[in-house]
DNA sequence: AGCTGTTTGTCATACTATTGAACAAAGAAC
DNA sequence: GTTCTTTGTTCAATAGTATGACAAACAGCT
């Protein structure tokens, strides 16, 4: 089912892609020896050679002398994606604070710096976000190249001139950051941009403790209450790039009124508010409230624990008709989620046993739920992912080609 | 966001992919003329001669006259796919009744029988669509090559091993139909099979009246309901290919068990079975209700409407939170709900409006909500699709390379 | 230490497929 | 009938990988 509309490959097209091919397998999974590559790509050991040689030249990737592993014939060398000197950048903006990453070739974060931001006001976020990024910038070593920028933002996203249409929690009404963050590069310097939770469904599917799982549902719980599904391997953008907004899934016909002015959300019932109003809290306390919540789960406190258990059922309530509807291999709960995981894993898995579609004894199985490790910094990594998934696209004109030296 | 894993490419290969771009682009889009291919592909004028002679030695394409069209310059010859004598075959179990389609290169429905089938017992059900795909098989010309099978049914089929999981209307449980099929063919002919609301989908996005739609939902109530979605072109099938399973979204905590064994599942409320309680008719109607309820909706029966109109709100109230958590660009009503829809539009569309995350002003208008225009070929419609996108990608050692006369 | 078997790197040649440039063909417009 | 435009056709040039032969590097055995 590619669907795709494939422009016509010329012959120059095989070399591109057998380097993008051998790249974005070392992004994804490491180092690999020579031999390996032959095994997994299907090419001949000459052109893996050459091919090799190729990105060495244009200093993507570096050869280790081989390791002597102890079986016979003679050993090949480690091909290695040389991450100190090739990089992207990853911007995220949370509600209350702005991170800053350098990911390289391979995945690895090289540097990450994170900054309390109490305003919310554009120009004091990006001008912030510009400082940042900028000393993040310096602190690299002078031979890193920089294939883009990867933006996360608590808000949704338009595809199509990948402007901030909505960041409720920011108060930001259609603002193009974009172009405001143009200005800090060269001309041409490609900048991908995209949902916060959508990027932290993309990190946990790549880089997560259920790296490799092409299925998920990844579900984060802050102020709002944020989604991502990564199907088949890809992120799932929808039309406009709107998608996995599962925090306004309607539960309750005869719910109350979320703050987007619709009736019953999914986010009336599992938002912050929520949780403080059930477990006894003022409203609007703020991460300070939740922090003596989460302390006063940890001490046993009978009402808090309660107000979590039926946290966990409208949680379930909600992550039940997803999984019937997208069938996931794996359900990855980030945010406020992760904290409240361990007091309401048991009801949370009964309840899903419960909804979710019985097929035939034993089948709902498939459908792990489990907490995000990468935390908060799931939307940075994902952010940096999605901008080296079009920078490993080797196009002949990509930025990769030219930066032949 | 490819997330796939590419081998890598050898000379040939270039030819293959340009073979089978050409002509899936064809099979899409219909004839077309050389130059106009030249134009879509990229390639240049002698590769796409050399491609199309190639493609029409292989009796895929033939090559008409070309037609002077009042524009300067030579005319170009009208590249046609050869719908007559290629052709794949598909199979669609409906509940009461069996179909067997024959669909040729481009599209083109050859053959459409559909016989009534009693019983559903697995015996009886198989052996019937075994007689009318022989049929279909002996009424085609000679000189029609089949590339495959397609295969819809009402049910669970698991992606792994291609078997039907379960189909409750049918009362199947762990039925391997392709095995039963096979025996019909010569060895390796290639089956493919899915479940019916997603291959629904599947034509909606290929065929339908929102064909070229690439994010798209597709619901179809019938004695279940099920529903189908399209994500940036293609098929969402999920991990284990049970995704679309829409009829089992919770949406009541405090609602009436499903037949599923979960509690509030939207098939519940907007069942065949909810919908004749709610109009006043006896349950267990059957089609017969079903008919009867439509004409007393066509007569203006004040029951019989406002039970619709319920239904619609139910209905809405399910589409609206998939469509915030895929952002579909149009949503697609099969089935029952295409008769139900003249008299529920209204009230769909002022709950879908009260119920969609809205953006800003206007933007909830990017989801189209419509009705089908395939019907109930949709299905087999798009199990033929289904086939032809597996017979389409052209490696070397697919049936189309081989089958080079 | 030396021999054997295995695995892998390297090199020259062969093969496949597209591009590019020049020329011919087929139509419209004047 | 001439000119302009667009497209098909032919052939040499170019790009890239496969193939096969040989060399190199390692383990295990005698």
């Amino acid at each position: 089912m590619t669907g795709n509309r494939r422009p016509g490959l010329r012959s120059e097209a095989v070399r591109t892609t057998n380097l993008s091919t051998i790249l974005r397998e070392l992004h994804r999974s490491g180092p690999a020896s020579r031999s390996a590559l032959v095994e997994r790509t299907g090419l001949t050991r000459t052109a893996v050679a050459a091919l090799v040689a190729d990105l060495e030249q244009r200093r993507l990737v570096f050869e280790q002398a081989p390791e002597p592993d102890g079986s016979p014939g003679r050993p090949s060398p480690i091909v290695t994606p040389d991450s100190a000197r090739n990089a992207v950048l990853a911007l995220d903006m949370m509600v209350d604070s702005i991170g800053v990453m350098a990911v390289g070739l391979g995945g690895t974060v090289l540097r990450s710096v994170r900054r309390e931001n109490a305003s919310r006001s554009v120009e004091q976020t990006i001008g912030d976000s510009i400082e940042l990024i900028e000393s993040v910038r310096k602190s690299l070593e002078p031979s890193c190249r920089l294939f883009g920028l990867g933006v996360a933002v608590p808000g949704l996203v338009r595809k199509d001139d990948k402007s901030v249409v909505l960041a409720p929690n920011l108060g930001w009404v259609e603002v193009d950051v974009i172009s405001r963050l143009e200005t800090l590069f060269e001309p041409e310097f490609p900048i991908e941009i995209a949902n916060e939770a959508n990027l932290g469904a993309l990190a946990e599917s790549l880089r997560g403790a259920v790296a490799g799982t092409r299925n998920l549902l990844y579900l984060t719980g802050e102020v709002g209450f944020g989604g991502g599904i990564i199907a088949d391997g890809r992120l799932l953008t929808g039309r406009n790039g709107f998608a996995g907004e599962v925090g306004h899934i309607p539960v309750r016909r005869d719910g109350r009124t979320c703050r987007c002015g619709a009736v019953g959300c999914l986010e009336t019932e599992i938002g912050e508010e929520a949780l403080l109003e059930r477990a006894g809290f003022p409203a609007g306390g703020g991460r300070e409230a939740l922090t003596k919540l989460i302390n006063a789960a940890a001490e046993g406190d009978a009402v808090v624990l309660e107000g979590i258990a039926e946290h966990g059922r409208w949680l379930a309530f909600g992550i039940a008709g997803m999984v019937n509807v997208l069938n996931p291999g794996a359900v990855v709960l980030g945010g406020l989620l992760t904290m409240l995981f361990p007091y309401m894993e048991d009801i949370l898995t009964a309840e899903l046993d419960r909804l979710i579609l019985p097929v035939v004894p034993g089948i709902r199985g498939t459908t792990r739920v489990l907490r995000s490790t990468l935390g908060a910094d799931a939307p940075a990594i994902g952010a940096a992912e999605l901008m080296w998934d079009t920078a490993l696209d080797y196009h002949p004109t990509s930025a990769m080609a030219r930066n032949s030296d």
